[in-house]
RNA sequence: GCCGGUGUGGCGGAAUUGGCAGACGCACCGCACUCAAAAUGCGGCGGAUUUUCCAUGCCGGUUCGAGUCCGGCCACCGGCACCA
């Protein structure tokens, strides 16, 4: 008798055993190969770990595991992305400085994925909150400053009146403040930026050079937002002043019938003597201010505007004058912040004109314009457009350009929906931004000897009346000398976000304790770029997107050997409620991973989070699903009871046993980790039906089960004596002759419907085949007395024959 | 509205890319073991009017053969959303 399955023993036992051996510690030489696996770090909430970290940890703790047993040096490091609101909103409600909340949260989570047995090297460990780490945040922060991509600059924030108090647009209902009702504007604040959109292009172009699964370069470009088109300058009428505009259809030009202006375009103050409607146009930008983006997005689109009376425009080709208007359908944010309209062509300005009687002209045939706006580019040929009738849409954009460009009133222009990143939080519970402002020379940065620039201790971490930084009422703090003329200065008291700390950790993992740079050159030409990273599609266009743009940056530099950080990126689905819905407190179907382990095992739950399906899809929870994983471990361990010597294989099992080395390896590396899985399921099913397995056969399961169940296979291993550790181990290999049976069954179809099946001897080429299986007497039984039209074999699958 | 994804048994899901639909697991049912139950083992398990027929969201097409390809819809999920 051998002793029962007891996952909590021989759990905790191995997780010494690979602790004290430093068993999955990247090795500090550069012989071999390297393997960088990377996942997001966590970010340590209260809550603890949640079974959505374990899916994506797992999926490359298998990965790792298997990269390790084939040769590879490999890094898998593990860190803390510790700095953000949560825990700064705990230490305030329960007044505890929020480095102490961090620094608990931190070893509760170490503690539980220590549990789960993942391969990490904790050695490496980063965290965001960490002064040594976020010296480095603030160094890079000062090249961005350096290069003139760290700007300050006026931005629009919704901005409670009666709070005095900056709100997300999610706090704003109806215009006013959700928490008081009082009346919310849009304010312009200074706040730092980030030059993102410099780096457009580059981030388009690099995605063409990396493997990221479909979905996430889409959801990139469409980010991203490029659109091809021209920039036109209008002449306003007794005026030498010009109104330029950004349209992705210059061959519609004659068609342009009016303009609009975004309420807070400049022009509308430079002329507002000329405006014999000033006040109507000022009560309209007050109206429009006053909308947050969430009104001017998800309740009506219903347009809106108003005319600048007395003000007229000259469409440059039709040489008439044409009517401006003010609307809130045209952003400031983009392209120009004013637009030529085309009512006949365009599906907005056809709403707009449609409400307030505009002229609708057609200049591209195919629609009714008078009942729609006719938007299809593809086949449309000009009319109504002098020197570009007749021409086809892309003709006619090519002939308007280089005529504009020849007049010099216009020119291609390339545009990107991507705007600049956001970089100020006034908020407490993140790095510092390292600068000070001196009257006298401006924004000056703190020198590199002085940094890290440290959070300084506060007795109080509430966001202050004023909006700005809990930070800026430290005057013991705040105020400083400039680094430049050792005059008076203050330091900027607002805070990088979140994502600040995430755009480098990687980069960090390499060196992780180096005091004289983020990571030595050398280190980083040996594990550049991350081989495989895996995270949510949450994180495509906000994380994903800022970390490419920093190494991007550094990259340009000099300072990282790589254009792109990631060379593969996959994301996993999410895992939901038994019900099918979302995890939440709220909806009291959250699943604790310790409850589980404690009740089915870490490798059970390792194992039953990739069986349970598609690793890319949203799948639910099911307590009974990961049950049966259990049950399928301790029939793995029941092995040993019908354990036969010989390293040979089992009866009969050969070909299995090589088709699953081949089937489990491959999935593997495709992460189709359920149906690697299954095929093991299959095979220890042939086991319990042979009633023996072979050492050898026992050996090749185990090396292929550990990557999922690493505790119950080394120890099996171990009981077994088949030798030093797993993790020492080699991968096994399959052999390509020995996948196919000696004889396969194929199916026999009439008509291409199945109606009897044949046994025959493998590898039978087609001809061959379909000279000789119709003979067989089986197949001459289905065919008896009908004429044979047609034979089609596919060797080793089927026979099918058409009769008449 | 635009972009992307997904629709297969009671459930999660398989299916060499056009070749035996439902692997593997869950749930359920039966049998063995047991005084009994649990556990375990073995077997069954899409539907029906069962020598045959119908079944992969719906309608049509291509093909010897379609879950897979083509055309047209429908539903759900995710992202973006007045981006000119």
């Amino acid at each position: 008798m051998i002793t029962p399955y007891n996952p909590a023993a021989i759990e905790k036992k191995w997780q010494k055993i690979w602790a004290d051996a430093h068993a999955f510690e990247a090795e500090k030489s550069h012989d071999k190969p390297k393997f960088y696996g990377l996942i997001e770090f966590p970010y340590p909430s209260g809550a603890g770990l949640h079974v959505g970290h374990p899916r994506s940890n797992t999926a490359l703790d298998i990965i790792c595991r298997k990269r390790r047993m084939e040769g590879y040096n490999v890094l898998y490091p593990i860190g803390w992305d510790a700095f953000g609101l949560p825990t700064e909103n705990y230490a305030i409600k329960n007044h505890v400085h929020p480095a102490k909340v961090t620094q608990k949260n931190i070893d509760h989570f170490r503690e539980q994925l220590k549990k789960i047995g993942f391969s990490f090297d904790y050695s490496r460990e980063v965290n965001t909150t960490d002064p040594k780490y976020y010296k480095w945040t603030q160094w890079i922060f000062l090249r961005l400053f350096e290069r003139g991509l760290a700007y300050k600059a006026e931005m629009p924030v919704n901005w409670c009146t009666s709070c005095k108090c900056g709100l997300a647009n999610e706090e704003v209902v109806g215009g006013v403040c959700e928490r008081c009702g009082g009346e919310v504007v849009r304010k312009v604040k200074s706040q730092w930026m980030l030059k993102i959109t410099d780096y457009a292009q580059k981030l388009l172009d690099g995605l063409d050079e990396v493997d990221f699964i479909e979905k996430v370069k889409v959801q990139q470009r469409n980010w991203i937002g490029r659109s091809e088109g021209a920039e036109v300058d209008f002449a306003v009428a007794g005026s030498d002043r010009k109104i330029r505009v950004y349209t992705t259809r210059p061959d519609t030009l004659f068609g342009a019938t009016y303009m609009v202006l975004a309420p807070e375009h400049p022009l509308l103050d430079e002329m507002k003597d000329r405006i014999e409607n000033w006040d109507e146009v000022l009560a309209y930008r007050a109206q429009a201010a006053r909308k947050s983006d969430f009104e001017r997005t998800e309740l009506q689109k219903d347009k809106t505007g108003v005319e600048l009376k007395g003000l007229k425009a000259v469409n440059p080709v039709t040489g008439r004058e044409i009517p401006v208007w003010a609307s809130d359908y045209v952003l400031v944010t983009y392209g120009t912040g004013a637009i030529m309209a085309v009512p006949a062509h365009d599906t907005r300005d056809w709403e707009f004109a449609k409400k307030f009687g505009l002229p609708i002209v057609e200049v591209v045939a195919g629609g009714n314009v008078q009942e729609a706006a006719y938007t299809d580019v593809a086949d449309g040929v000009l009319v109504n457009s002098g020197f570009l009738n007749g021409l086809r849409v892309a003709q006619a954009k090519q002939t308007i350009i280089d005529f504009l460009e020849e007049k010099g009133i216009g020119s291609r222009k390339v545009n990107f929906k991507l705007r600049d990143w956001v970089f100020s939080r006034q908020r407490y519970w993140g790095e510092p931004i390292p600068l000070v402002h001196c009257d006298k020379c401006g924004w000056v940065p703190v020198p590199e000897s002085e940094l890290p620039v440290l959070l300084p201790e506060v007795d109080n971490y509430e966001p202050t009346d004023s909006g700005e930084s809990p930070l800026s009422v430290i005057d013991s703090w705040v105020n400083t000398t400039c680094p430049h003329c050792g005059g008076p200065a203050r330091r900027e008291t607002d805070t990088m976000p979140q994502w600040a700390g995430s755009s480098w950790y990687f980069l960090r993992y390499i060196d992780p304790h180096n005091d004289d740079a983020f990571a030595a050159m050398d280190e980083l030409k040996y594990w550049l770029p991350v081989d495989w990273y895996n995270g949510g599609m949450e994180h495509t266009t906000l994380h994903l997107l800022y970390s490419r743009f920093w190494h991007r940056f550094l990259y340009d530099e000099g300072y990282v050997p790589t254009p792109e950080p990631y060379r593969k990126r996959t994301s996993h689905g999410m895992i939901l409620g038994a019900n099918g819905e979302k995890m939440s407190k709220s909806r009291g179907n959250v699943i604790n991973p310790d409850d589980t382990i404690d009740e089915i095992g870490a490798d059970a739950f390792r194992l039953y989070e990739m069986f349970m399906g598609a690793f890319d899809q949203a799948i639910p929870w099911s307590t009974e699903g990961a049950r049966g994983c259990r049950r399928f471990l301790e029939r793995v361990w029941r092995l040993q009871e019908m354990l036969s010597d010989g390293e040979g294989h089992s009866k009969g099992l050969e070909t299995l046993i090589h088709q699953t080395i081949k089937k489990v390896s491959e999935d593997y590396e495709k992460m189709k980790f359920n149906t690697a899985i299954a095929q093991m399921m299959t095979l220890v099913n042939e086991f319990y039906a042979a009633g023996r397995i072979t050492r050898g056969d026992l050996r090749t399961l185990l090396l292929l089960l550990d990557p999922v169940a690493p505790h119950i296979a080394e120890e099996m291993w171990q009981q077994c004596g088949l030798g030093e550790p797993i993790y020492r181990q080699q991968w096994p290999k399959w052999d390509e002759d020995k996948l196919q049976e000696a004889t396969v069954e194929i199916a026999v179809q009439i008509n291409g419907k199945v109606r009897g099946r044949v046994t025959v001897p493998a590898g039978m080429s087609r001809e061959q085949a379909e000279r000789e299986l119709p003979q067989l007497p089986e197949v001459q039984r289905l065919i008896a007395g009908k004429t044979v039209k047609k034979i089609v074999c596919v060797p080793g699958r089927l026979l099918n024959v058409v009769v008449g």
